[in-house]
DNA sequence: AGTCTATTGAGAATGAAAATCAATTTTATT
DNA sequence: AATAAAATTGATTTTCATTCTCAATAGACT
C-alpha cells in the first residue's frame, strides 16, 4: 500500500541554515557555485557540508537546479524550463527563454523528458 | 610581425603516445572520460598525466572536442556541429543533429559561437 | 519538559585534474 | 651517423571540489 516513489525518506526538518542556503540561491540570479554559496554563508558560521548536503536535497526536493556548466556544477533559482546564454570570455551565465522549436523537439532514442540548451559566445561588454 | 592568436606556443611534436591517445578517443564513439582512456592505454604503458596533457592538446588543436556533462568532462572524436541525447539511467550518451532551428539561434546578448543541446530521457534499452 | 532522531559542522577521506621535474625521446643541425 | 637543443613523458606530488564520518546539537512531537 506503500508508494515506492515517495518511499520511506526520512521526514525533512526545517532548520534556519536550509532556509539560508535555500534564500542565498533566490537573491542571487547568476547561477552559483556550491563554492561560492559558501563564501557568502560562512559568516553566518554555516559549514561547508551543509551547504553541499541541503543545496543537493533542495535540488531534489525541486525547489532549485542543478546546471552542468564548463565541467562544473552550477545552482539555479529558476526552475522554469529555459535556456542558458554564456560568455566565453567573462564566464557570466544568463537565463534565456527556450525557443519553442526546441520545447517540442523529439527523439527516437528515447522519451525526452527535458533538454539543455546553451548559447556560447562573447558578451557586449567583453566585445568592447 | 608575430600573430598574437598565433603566439610562441612550443613546436607540436609527434609521439606515438599521441597518436593512441587520438586514435583512441577515435576508435569509441561513447564519449569517453579521460579516466576511461586512461584505463584503456594503461596496458600500453601510458602515463596518466599524458592522458590529460594530450587530451587538452588535441581539444586545442581541434582534433577532438570536451563536452561538459552532468558535471564530468567527456571527450568527443565528433568536431562536427551536432546535439546529444542522454540515457538518465544508464548514462549513455549518444549523437544526434543538431536541428536547423537551433543551428540559427540568434541572442542578443552576446554573438553565438556554437550551440550545446542535450535531449535528457529514458532510453528504449531502459524502458524496457 | 522529555524523547527521539534528523541535522549540523569540524575534520578526514576520496578522487579528478593540474603541476613538478629528472629522464627520455624527438627533431634539427652538423 | 653522431650531437645538441628542447619538447615530451610518467612517477609522483599537489591542489582543490565534493563526499563521508561521527559526536554534539537542535527540530518535532507528545
Ligand atoms: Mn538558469
Ligand atoms: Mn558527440
Ligand atoms: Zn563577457
Ligand atoms: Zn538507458
Amino acid at each position: 500500500m506503500s508508494d515506492p516513489s515517495t518511499a520511506d525518506q526520512p521526514p525533512r526538518r526545517m532548520t534556519w541554515q536550509k532556509r539560508a542556503i535555500h534564500d542565498a540561491v533566490v537573491d542571487r540570479h547568476d547561477h552559483p557555485t556550491a563554492q561560492d554559496l559558501h563564501k557568502e554563508l560562512l559568516h553566518q558560521g554555516i559549514g561547508l557540508a551543509t551547504v553541499y548536503r541541503n543545496l543537493a536535497h533542495l535540488v531534489k526536493e525541486g525547489h532549485i537546479q542543478a546546471v552542468s556548466h564548463e565541467g562544473e556544477i552550477r545552482y539555479d533559482c529558476n526552475t522554469d524550463q529555459h535556456a542558458h546564454a554564456s560568455c566565453t570570455v567573462c564566464g557570466t551565465l544568463w537565463d534565456i527563454p527556450l525557443p519553442e522549436s526546441v520545447e517540442q523537439t523529439s527523439s527516437e532514442i528515447l522519451s525526452v523528458e527535458h533538454v539543455t540548451l546553451t548559447l556560447h559566445g562573447v558578451c557586449r561588454n567583453c566585445t568592447a
